[in-house]
DNA sequence: GTAGCTGCAAAACGTTTGCATGTGA
DNA sequence: TCACATGCAAACGTTTTGCAGCTAC
């Protein structure tokens, strides 16, 4: 539950290679909107990621380098319900199907991961339903330690 | 998990009751939005909400309505990751920590209900990482019979 | 009469799109 | 060269807010 999350941080030149790799330009901005997501140790909004950028750019080309992102599924969405989406990086090739959830703090807004997930239960419940092609989204808040001893 | 949802379409009679029993002033438009959520079969957005009132009164209105219910609970938002929230009857007194899920068909939009929610081994995790009064959004998404079929 | 409700207009916010220019391979 | 990437401005859909007038109690 502890152990650091499955990514490391990207260099510049690894994160190049990720977009060869994934037939993607390397322009200055993919590299930097990739790096910084990969820094992140949590997910990014992308009004975040505009003011984190050291080269800043429009945010309609994060938008559109996002959506290319997840295309390529570098990257994926999260919702912990606050009426915009995050992104964070969807886990090395080796780690093919990394899947986890969040738990949000309500009063200062931090962010960790959970990485047990067993719905299975729920999801014969669904097929029973003749439900097909299950996903499911499940996000925790709460409040975290320190805020709780305030 | 086919059994009918706890609540039952409130008459504009009960619907003036619940008004008053939680210290809301029995406008007609609170007494029509109240009922029409409350006829519905599945969470309602704004944009439907409003189309579907017979006399309609504005959107900021209804916005104002909705976070006036939420507070005294009289609703809950469901959000299946649509871009928007959705809004249904949070359960009666007597039913009073009702709570349950959806499922989205990802084809044709239809929502059916999850009554059954055991998440306790994530909360246990949860609760090893310090965080106190938990609270979960657990949505599905597929692809239903009727879609999966064609 | 007064607190609270409503409609209208405007704006906030995240997100998407069109278009003209610039850049990578 | 030429497909693709970018900045800018405009638009979109959901949601919030300010204000003036109206309604419930």
């Amino acid at each position: 539950m502890d152990k650091k999350c499955c990514h490391s941080p990207l260099t510049e030149a690894s994160a190049r290679d990720v977009l060869t790799e994934n037939g993607i330009n390397r322009t200055k901005v993919k590299i930097n909107i990739l790096q910084e997501i990969s820094r992140s140790a949590r997910p990014l909004s992308v009004p975040e990621l505009h003011s984190l950028l050291k080269e800043p750019c429009d945010v309609s080309t994060i938008f559109r380098t996002i959506t290319q992102f997840k295309e390529k599924n570098l990257i994926q969405e999260v919702n912990l319900d606050e009426g915009f989406f995050r992104y964070e990086m969807s886990g090395s090739d080796d780690d093919h199907h990394h899947h986890h959830h969040h738990v949000l703090c309500r009063v200062c807004g931090d962010i960790k991961n959970i990485e047990k997930c067993d719905l299975g239960p729920f999801e014969k419940a669904i097929a029973k339903l003749g439900f097909k092609d299950m996903q499911h989204r499940l996000e925790f808040t709460g409040v975290c330690s320190k805020c709780s001893k305030k």
